[in-house]
DNA sequence: CAAAATCCTTGATCTGGATCAAATCGCCTC
DNA sequence: GAGGCGATTTGATCCAGATCAAGGATTTTG
């Protein structure tokens, strides 16, 4: 009787598993079954409406999660308000790699978000006993560093227009990895998010769309939505890389 | 006589290894004694003098580095010649994080340089069988990417006078933890550089250091070399965080 | 050690994007 | 569907840092 209720439960577990929206594109897809039975056991999943905070800038390191649903910004903010948006995580990207004791970027739903969490510790055991997990954050790691690098150039070294129609492009691409329309973006942040993004103000972010759009090489639709009318100018505008 | 042969020169490879300036501080710290020697006997040592490079953009990504010792610098060219310089590696660095099949950035010795090279395959069979080296890699990768989305911030949010102090503290610290005085930085890079890294030109830095050094913030010694007079003051002006 | 080449500094001017200031547009809520 | 509130757009003005332009300083080369 206690083993079989044991047995139902770890079952659930990974009926969970199943019917994940990031079943195969999270860092769960690399795990063997028992570890992943392993790691559905002390797993979390929650929701979170636009603007809830995933994570507070300085909160205690003492989860890590999989985006499971939906799309989240990461952010760090300066003493006196300014603030930097690092980056967007989508459906099936992993939220965890830092080095420090603590969070040192906040975390917030831009769309509905689905998340599964995971305490740090049975984590960090897990991935200790299984290199293939190890390999595939490091993977991850790699492509995060280089992504960053791209930005850097982008912020360091570009035009208003140039940084707009990179994001444009950028965002794009991300979706279409998780399922969007090619030459179609969904923009669920607003003109402040993506400016903090850019290094450029709300204004000019407008300014460059409005821009964009009156020479007709985007259309905008309702809900945030972007279509590209002409993709080739956009690459063409988005960098002499 | 063969055997001793071979005695012979794997005793001179972890030799090799034991005058290394970098042998407490890089990856191969945390390799026993078998998985050090199988490095070893790859490892080819180079020396470069300033200016050389030791990676052009679009290498072919087939040997990965340590820097053992000197200082280097990485950084990205867009079509038209703006550059951004991505950041700086210093003795015990580790120099081969990268997704993609070759390289994404350039390399270049800041200084006399001398590097520790492995070709890119049987590194990676190593890496797949020492779970301790991966791991090692991984703590690197998220430090670089902290490291990373700080220099966001202050491309993307903070002003000359912010993004020169925060320069000359990041390269002061770097430097304290391979032998460095605390109070004192050496720059290697020429203004260009800095500006490249910091998102201004050459002019804006010179000018924002001249003015630290007026106000007695700053001291300018010979060789590049830069005392910190009121650390408290730098640490101000770096950010309003 | 002279000359050439860089690199650095400083001054004068210009400009891309910031800031300040209103409308106008969507979108909830009731 | 009226009212309210945040988000967006657009216009006018401003300014931090870029650009343009010379000189000095330092290093390199012959």
């Amino acid at each position: 009787m206690h083993v079989a209720t044991l047995e139902r439960e770890a079952v659930s577990c990974l009926e969970m598993c199943n019917q994940c929206g990031a079943r195969t594109t999270s860092i769960c897809s690399v795990l063997p079954h028992p570890e992943l039975r392993q790691l559905a056991d002390c797993a979390t999943v929650k929701t979170y409406a636009p603007g809830d905070l995933l994570i507070r800038e300085g909160d205690t390191f003492d989860h890590v999660f999989n985006i499971t649903e939906g799309m989240v910004m990461l952010f760090k903010l300066l003493g006196d308000g300014r603030r930097q948006v690092l980056g967007f995580l989508f459906k099936g990207d992993f939220l965890g790699l830092t080095g420090g004791v603590d969070y040192q970027f906040g975390v917030q739903a831009l769309t509905s978000v689905q998340s599964c969490r995971f305490p740090r510790v049975p984590f960090r055991r897990l991935l200790l006993e299984t290199p293939r997990l190890e390999e595939e954050l490091l993977s991850r790691a790699s492509d995060e560093l280089m992504s960053a690098r791209e930005h850097l150039t982008l912020l360091g070294r570009k035009t208003a227009v140039e940084r707009v129609s990179s994001f444009l492009l950028y965002i794009a691409d991300r979706e279409a990895k998780v399922g969007g329309a090619p030459d179609l973006a969904f923009l669920p942040m607003t003109r402040a998010d993506m400016g903090d993004f850019l290094g450029l103000t709300t204004e000019t972010v407008s300014r460059v769309i409005s821009s964009l759009k009156r020479q007709q090489v985007i259309q905008l639709l309702e809900h945030g939505g972007v279509r590209f009318l002409r993709r080739a100018d956009l690459e063409t505008s988005a960098e002499a890389a």
